[in-house]
DNA sequence: TTAGGGTTAG
């Protein structure tokens, strides 16, 4: 008997198991459970096979007491809680004596209901047993009882090292630096864990300096210690210093595991340098490494973040059955990085199961591909789902969506959910909330947010300064900078780009002059932004010298903003000069044709007009697609030009035909009507009586009361004829129409307009 | 039998 057991502890891999497992079969030497336990025992050793396992736990026809122990430990290590907890009470009902191990995964596998278990082991006297009362400990902590396990603690007589270990994980777990550095010192021994426990913990808080410390006090070190300081880094944005210390730990001689390799691979793709993940990839071929499922996933990012997307779609497809939630996430997020909406949706559809970053992706996907109302809607179907939660991810990316779109009282209803819920906001979830009020027009909100904010960041300052801009600020913009600077954050080139548009809008010249010239290094950008601020001006000459002696390479959006400002100021023969420089540039782009068109036609020159438009069919290019919404009762409506797919379409044009029949009583004609009086019939009736403004408004008067103001929002600026027919709507219904304009708002009553700068 | 480390979303 004792040779068996002899045997069996040198048993290394599954074949020899294998083996081992038909000796006992043929020779049946000794009673059946006994053999089964002992096979029992090798198998939790290995980690063998789950069907391997259940098999040889079937074969037994009455197992008994040691058969089941050792089978829950199976379940517990494989994670298969709910196995364990059935199993423990199919012994309890057999009236089986579980073996005291079996107290230890119990408390494992219950989770949150382990504390019911504390009192169970105290009765049957098990709580002597350091094993059980580490187990039990250990429990407390995990479930961030951290008060409950300090009880236990200060309780305990005798206390192991493994004890002290578990305590100061449990202090770093519930944030209490003092406490875990206080048990530090107090401990009569240490061991690798205890300093690796204290390195993972400052690297938690964000303290990489203490952590570093530790590490370098460490007086030996193991894989996982290495692992825990290069994660560390890799975490907090540092993955050159990551990668350093990853080349450190090979010079000396530390073996990476599996975690080195994610850490390493991880740390490549956010560098973003190929060529240093050739050399990595290399090295793993060369030492003929098996990479795990986790390896493999961040191999999948790493491609999927490098553009490679058919290699990570391989790498998925090839994980088959060992595809993890994860390996679904990273994959829809490669989709949605690149605009690939309907596959990555396909994907979450068919995800066996999705977790919240799951559904975070797919809704930061609309999100940031221009599909707002599907990303609300999204958000809708997620909140409706009782099994998950969301989190400061889903509502930074909901508000943002709310923000693109306009919709206030959709956004407010998101705040309502992150009240109820009870999420907690950071930086980035403030900073969403900032660009959703001053999206909305609400910059007071904004302001007042940013203002209760304990720590704000650059993207907190850059997005106030962008609200304070579109909403023509410009003073509170400059203000900001300085503000800035007070607090030591220092302006990037997003910052500047929001305060040279602040002070455009604004019409600040000279500030906006005074700004340009403090720039250090000022990028293409943010020559646009200059252009722009003296072409709207009127300081078009000067706009043209800067663009002559600016030291690179102008791109589109320079000559945008001249030929824009060549609009405004009706100057034809510059807004033809920069109309061929962005011919050139951006051939494709439609709306450089519509808008020197739109120049010749305001000086009557209709011969060039038609010119431009035979030149955009030539190309194959249409014209831009208007869009607009309407926010309603939770609601956004979404309306197209020629759209007739609302259900109250009938209605709406019903109105629109009845509204136009008063304008044109009243002696309106709409100016592009002038324009286009050499255009196909069709065409005119195209481009005339369905504006998407149009139909958004006359949807807002069928749905509002009568005296309440109508919002109707959107994102493409209003063209001209649109912006005289909302004036006489507001004039002949009586109404106050608030219509978002790309990035302001206009306030129509009575026929005027409180925000002309544009036309 | 206990303790420490890993991949994803903004």
């Amino acid at each position: 008997m004792y040779e068996l057991v002899a045997l069996a502890s040198k048993i290394s891999n599954i074949r020899q198991l294998r083996l081992f497992h038909g000796h006992l079969v043929h020779n049946s030497l000794h009673s059946h459970n006994y053999w089964v336990s002992l096979l029992l025992v090798i198998c939790n050793r290995l980690h063998a096979h789950p069907a391997y396992v259940d098999s040889i736990f079937t074969s037994s026809p009455s197992p008994d007491a040691s058969v089941y122990s050792y089978m829950l430990k199976y379940y517990s290590r494989m994670g298969a809680h709910n196995q364990v907890v059935s199993l423990f009470k199919c012994m309890h009902s057999l009236d089986l004596r579980p073996q005291p191990f079996v107290y230890i995964y119990l408390i494992k596998s219950a989770g949150k209901s382990g504390n019911l278990f504390h009192a169970y082991v105290l009765k049957l006297g098990h709580i002597d047993d350091r094993f059980i009362r580490n187990a039990i400990l250990d429990m407390y902590v995990k479930n961030g009882q951290v008060d409950l396990a300090r009880k236990l603690f200060e309780q305990m007589a005798e206390k192991t090292l493994v004890d002290w270990n578990s305590m100061i994980s449990g202090c770093w777990k519930s944030g209490n630096e003092t406490e875990a550095v206080m048990l530090f010192n107090m401990m009569p021994a240490r061991n690798i864990i205890t300093w690796t426990s204290m390195v993972t913990g400052y690297a938690k808080v964000g303290d990489l300096e203490s952590a570093r410390r530790y590490f370098d006090e460490m007086p030996e070190r193991s894989v996982v210690s290495w692992n825990a300081m290069q994660s560390a880094y890799a975490q907090k944005e540092c993955p050159k210093e990551a990668l350093k210390l990853f080349h450190q730990m090979l010079k000396e001689g530390i073996t990476p595991d599996d975690t080195t390799w994610a850490v390493t691979i991880s740390s490549c793709s956010s560098i973003g340098d190929p060529t240093l993940a050739d050399s990595i990839l290399r090295m793993i071929n060369q030492k003929h490494i098996v990479l795990n499922s986790f390896v493999q996933t961040a191999l999948l990012d790493m491609h999927a973040k490098f553009g490679n997307l058919e290699i990570a779609r391989n790498i998925f497809d090839e994980l088959g059955s060992q595809r993890n939630d994860v390996a679904w996430n990273v994959m829809i997020s490669a989709y949605t990085r690149v605009g690939k909406l309907s596959l990555a949706r396909e994907l979450f559809d068919n995800m066996p199961k999705r977790d919240v970053v799951s559904w975070n992706s797919m809704i930061a996907g609309y999100a940031q591909n221009g599909e707002a109302a599907m990303s609300i809607e999204l958000f809708k179907e997620m909140i409706s789902c009782t099994d998950i939660q969301p989190d400061e991810v889903t509502i930074a990316s909901v508000l943002s969506a709310c923000g693109h779109i306009g919709a206030l009282k959709l956004g407010y209803w998101v705040l309502d959910i992150v009240r109820e819920k009870n999420i907690k906001l950071g930086i980035s979830g403030f900073n969403s909330l900032i660009f959703m009020y001053s999206k909305c027009g609400s910059v007071a909100d904004a302001h007042r947010i940013f203002q209760t904010m304990e720590t704000r960041d650059v993207v907190s300052f850059n997005t106030l300064i962008s609200g304070f801009a579109a909403n023509g600020h410009g003073k509170e913009a400059i203000k900001l900078v300085l503000t800035m600077e007070e607090e030591g954050i220092e302006p990037d080139h997003v910052t500047y780009i929001g305060v040279l548009t602040a002070c455009s809008h604004a019409g600040l010249l000279n500030e906006g002059k005074n700004v340009f010239k403090s720039i250090k290094a000022p990028t293409v950008d943010h020559y646009a932004c200059m252009v722009d601020l003296l072409g709207r001006a009127g300081e078009l000459d000067e706009a043209k010298m800067l663009i002559q002696y600016m030291p690179m390479k102008p791109h589109g959006g320079v000559y945008g903003s001249l030929l824009n400002a060549s609009r405004i100021h009706k100057r034809v023969g510059l807004g033809e000069l920069a109309a061929s420089k962005l011919f050139e540039l951006e051939p494709q782009n439609p709306g450089n044709y519509v808008l020197l068109s739109n120049i010749y036609a305001s000086s009557g020159r209709w011969e060039d007009v038609k010119r431009v438009r035979e030149m955009m069919r030539k190309r194959g290019l249409q014209k831009l697609v208007g869009m607009s919404w309407v926010e309603y009762k939770g609601q956004v409506h979404k309306f197209i030009v020629g759209d007739r797919s609302h259900e109250q379409s009938k209605d709406i044009y019903k109105l629109l035909a009845e509204l136009e029949r008063k304008m044109k009583r009243v002696g309106f004609v709409a100016d592009k009507s002038c324009a286009l009086r050499d255009v196909e019939e069709e065409e005119k009736e195209e481009m005339l009586g369905t504006h998407s403004e149009k139909l958004a408004i006359c949807f807002a008067l069928l749905i509002s009361e009568v005296g309440t103001p109508i919002r109707v929002v959107k994102n493409l600026r209003i063209c001209l004829d649109c912006h005289t027919a909302i004036k006489m709507i507001s004039k002949l219904e009586g109404r106050e129409i608030v219509v978002r304009d790309n990035n302001r708002f206009h306030c129509f009553s009575d026929g005027m307009c409180s925000c002309h700068d544009y036309w």
